[in-house]
RNA sequence: GCCGAUGUGGCUCAAUUGGCAGAGCAGCUGAUUUGUAAUCAGCAGGUUAUCGGUUCGAGUCCGAUCAUCGGCUCCA
């Protein structure tokens, strides 16, 4: 058997004796059990109960679970009818539901595990109890779920149970667990005075100095490259009147998760509501001017700040708030230009994410049930979009979600990895034909009629802000140079030095480089030590041997060994060079 | 919004069955003048998230609210 498979076997089998144990813990009168799927590191099973869980029952639960698998019992397994199957989950509303949605023609099967507990289930699963014995797994947490993952339908209790094949394994899954845990956002982002939060503004993060530093500089090499992609740049009101969203239809589809604000009088008309996007920002831009097909592609790029008002719950530090800046750009094309601009729009993504060494994996999402606009016009975009990801990803190495786009167009999502190899969305590509029919967006073609452009929206890291926090975790805030808060952090070893000190900072300031100096009257250890727990990069310690013969001693993150007697000149000219090609590794020699 | 948990100086944490809110770090003041991760001494800092209740007495018990965390749903 395949080690994926085994693991599919075991953790789902797994499911069933944690089903088993619960029952036999509260009484099977007492127990509506759900479904019990395997999932990536382990396995849950929903139930309903006569008592809400916590901590104190995992102990009771796991050795439970342990009492049954050494009991070594059969697992059987058994074809049924429908009306068999029916009959013995008569008391189980979650499998009678389950079993009345399977379809006619549908196998029925069902396990035995010893003789007392049956589930409904395709398998495949052990033959014998005994077979689990050697599995390491514990219980992980206990929350709520919605049964069939709907919030109008039954709330459920989920135990999610971490399962390995040994006791090794689950010991390395933990201690990657802890090093994940170390790595929050959430804990160094403040405490690296990175970013910080106030409960007066719930979801909407202050960013520090510090961080803000960070923030601009990889505000400036996006603007760069767009730049050269021939993006130009705006900025549009965040409060607009509600008759604006009322054209986007945003008013109509978007409303709940918009800051609105009444106006004077109780008329809707006089109400203004924050952005929660910015393509009508750009759609007004482009109606500024009667646009020509030479204008095309009309590329629209902004960062400016958006509000969504999330429900209460789904906040969760930089990675989903209620202010933020998408890395937003909106472009008018014509429907013949699409295919190159998507193009254009992937080698800005390889270009930004090649930088941070992060690799990615493309979604491409198509036409759903409620589509709007013209089939034709869907399907010629959707076979542009596969022919695209074909070509450059190669047939196979992407993901399809059928029926997943949006209702006004398909679009393309790119996945990111982190150094712990968890993914996030990041990279979204979306095809527009809705906005620009809603705002009337027209141009004069080449054969002198007046033609509707198609619009994209798209953005790269998806938010500055969740982009952010994921750096923050994927770096462990010790970030590349080039997008340190502060570079280079210089001391003095005694405050005689601070006039040569001066010196080396203002030529590093000169050249652009982010440098901070403590000129305080302390013991030079305090110092290093400050602009350490903050790694600084770069670490140029200036004394005696210094100032006489104009150099900087210099300790680079990561190493034991210092670099002595660097001219200030090659110091600047290292830290230059970092800068300029947003290297990932420091330089470590003054070579 | 739903299920569960948490909330004590700027930070990390103490406070026995309900019985005087403490310590380290950071900060300030002074001394020390230092060659690669914490020099020494002193001082100051809290309406225990907020509001209400029980009690002779509440950080501790009860209720509500707010915020945060782990999930569900949603999402960039």
């Amino acid at each position: 058997m395949e080690k994926e498979e085994f693991l599919k076997v075991y953790r789902h089998s797994l499911a069933h004796i944690l089903a088993k144990a619960v029952i036999e813990l509260f009484g099977k009168e007492n127990v509506q059990y759900a479904i019990g799927p395997q999932i990536e590191n382990g396995l849950y099973y929903d139930f309903v109960l006569p008592r809400t869980l916590n901590t104190d029952d995992y102990k009771p639960i796991e050795d439970k679970m342990h009492e049954i698998i050494k009991r070594r019992e059969d697992w059987t397994c058994k074809e049924v009818s429908k009306e068999e199957a029916l009959e013995i989950f008569k008391d189980q509303k979650f499998k009678t539901e389950l079993i009345n949605d399977l379809p006619e023609d549908e196998k029925i099967t069902v396990y035995y595990t010893g003789d007392d507990y049956v589930d409904l289930c395709r398998g495949p699963h052990v033959s014998n109890s005994q077979e689990l014995m050697s599995v390491a797994f514990e219980i992980r947490s206990i929350s709520g779920a919605y049964w069939r993952g709907d919030e109008h339908r039954d709330q459920l209790q989920r135990i999610y149970v971490t399962a390995f094949p040994d006791k090794q394994q689950l010991k390395d899954y933990k201690k990657l667990m802890r090093e994940a845990a170390e790595r929050d956002h959430k804990k160094l982002g403040p405490q690296q005075e990175l970013f910080m939060f106030d409960e007066t503004a719930p979801g909407m993060p202050y960013w520090l100095p510090r961080g803000w530093k960070l923030f601009n500089a990889l505000l400036d090499f996006w603007r760069g490259i767009h730049e050269e992609h021939g993006y130009q740049e705006i900025s549009g009101p965040v409060l607009s009147n509600a008759k604006l969203w009322q054209t986007s239809g945003h008013w109509g589809h978007y409303k709940d998760n918009m800051f609105i604000i009444p106006g004077e009088k109780e008329d809707e008309s006089d109400y203004y509501a924050c952005k929660p996007m910015n393509c009508p920002n750009a759609i007004l831009v482009y109606q500024k001017h009667l646009r020509s097909y030479r204008d095309l592609p009309f590329r629209i790029n902004q960062v400016d700040v958006i509000h969504r008002k999330e429900k209460s719950g789904e906040l969760n530090g930089l990675f989903r708030v209620q202010m933020f800046r998408q890395d937003d750009a909106h472009i008018l094309v014509s429907e013949d230009q699409i295919a190159d601009e998507i193009k254009d729009i992937m080698s800005i993504a390889t270009e930004i994410y090649g930088t941070f060494g992060l690799t990615y994996r493309a979604e491409l999402s198509t036409r759903p049930d409620d589509y709007m606009g013209d089939i034709n016009t869907w399907n010629k975009a959707e076979a542009d979009l596969k022919a695209i990801l074909n070509e450059v990803y190669g047939e196979g190495n992407y993901d399809i979600n059928e029926g997943d786009g949006a209702f006004y167009g398909p679009k393309i999502d790119l996945q990111m990895k982190d150094a712990l190899g968890r993914e996030w969305q990041m990279g979204t590509i979306q095809l527009d034909f809705q906005l620009p029919l809603n705002f009337h967006m027209k141009y004069m073609a080449a054969d002198g009629t007046v033609k509707q452009p198609v619009m994209i929206h798209r953005a790269i890291f998806g938010s500055m802000e969740r982009f952010i926090g994921i750096l923050i975790e994927n770096y462990k805030a010790a970030f590349p140079f080039w997008l340190s808060p502060y570079q280079v952090g210089v001391v003095p070893i005694r405050t005689e030095h601070n006039e040569y000190a001066k010196k080396v900072v203002s030529a590093l300031k000169d050249a652009g480089i982010r440098v901070e100096v403590d000129y305080a009257d302390k013991n030079m250890n305090e110092k290093i030590k400050t602009f350490k727990t903050f790694h600084d990069p770069y670490i140029v310690v200036v004394g005696d041997k210094e100032a006489a013969d104009g150099t900087v001693s210099i300790t680079v993150r990561g190493q034991k060994q210092q670099l002595h007697g660097v001219p200030i000149a090659k110091l600047v000219e290292m830290c230059v060079k970092m800068n300029k090609e947003h290297s990932q590794e420091l330089i470590t020699t003054a070579d």
